[in-house]
DNA sequence: GGCTAAAAAGACAAAGATATCTTCTTGTCG
DNA sequence: CGACAAGAAGATATCTTTGTCTTTTTAGCC
């Protein structure tokens, strides 16, 4: 796998938040629509947290949200901040290579990480909400879905203004085991 | 970390193996020359084995040996035989994607899968080994340090004709735990 | 046939990543 | 101030990867 589970999860709640750029969402809410496990999910976006990507407010009415404009904020920065990528500076085999140089099998590991780098570094999250023609949903159907019945279930586009109010029905059944 | 530890472990396994092409090398020697743990490396070559890129020779004079030409063997091919790299081909939140459309995040992550493939699959064993003008050493220079204290050390370049009468020397010391 | 050298196979241990749960802290409201 | 809703933090559990060790099998040699 290139990225890790962990990466992966908090690209999908960045893809999220993007979305819903301005309003804080919940950790429930997030996990709810990523599919991240719920409880895990703090775990994931704390780091995201203190490498101020996102705001972590506490209390009533509080929720993550993020900070900077997704235009501005490339998955290489979310990457990095949960698990950033470590290139290779000198061979492992030797403690001491003279020079900067690698040899050829660690040349070509390395400019694997510097693609993904560069690649990581060209798509922002805006890129990522983005409608494309061929590809004309934001995220992945299944969130819309699921956005879709959570508002239906009684959350029209939940603020901090109206949380307060129906917050008793997101503690539904508990989650069935896989 | 794009490739898993196993997987280097395979490539430098497999380059040593490239460099001594047609010369049956003990999991032992392979071990000393490329700093993989000596009791690791038998479940890192097995895959090799099966996938038909090693042969391994059992009883007095045997050993692991490369089969096919170095040009003809690309480090894709060594490092789908002992992990191999999964594309995605749905989005892992949908179960039921209509059609074989990623969303933006899992289209973007799937490239970084398929131009590690593409990388990959253009680099030979034999591109490893030969010596380039700016990477003058075959493998890394430990490696090849390491070789040269082991002929020092009784083994003039081991064939399975003389292994026998020397082999006795290569039980050293117990290894410097890290 | 018996000895020895080597890989193959499997049991097991250690470490790290992933996931869950409980407790603590902080903030909003009444 | 007190109740409550949220994130923060830490302890713990589970799973995968990595690594070690022992036993078994196979092959060459005397």
């Amino acid at each position: 796998m290139a990225l890790t589970q962990t990466a992966e999860y908090a690209l999908r709640a960045a893809a999220w938040l993007a979305q819903n750029h301005g309003e804080a969402q919940t950790a429930p809410q997030i996990a709810t629509a990523t599919q991240v496990p719920t409880s895990y999910l703090p775990k994931v976006l704390q780091p995201l947290v203190r490498a101020g990507l996102l705001s972590g407010q506490r209390g009533l009415g509080g929720g993550y949200a993020l900070i900077p404009d997704p235009k501005n904020l490339t998955m290489l920065d979310v990457v990095n901040a949960v698990d950033p990528i470590q290139r290779i500076r000198q061979c492992p085999l030797s403690l001491e290579s003279h020079g900067a140089r690698l040899c050829p099998l660690h040349g070509v590991l390395d400019q694997l990480l510097e693609q993904e780098e560069k690649r990581l570094a060209s798509v922002t999250l805006q890129d990522l909400i983005k409608p494309h023609k061929s590809h004309p949903r934001p995220l992945c159907e299944v969130a819309e879905k699921l956005r879709k019945e959570a508002e239906a279930d009684g959350q029209p586009v939940p603020n901090r203004a109206t949380v307060r109010k129906a917050k008793a029905k997101v503690r539904k059944s508990p989650p069935r085991k896989s």
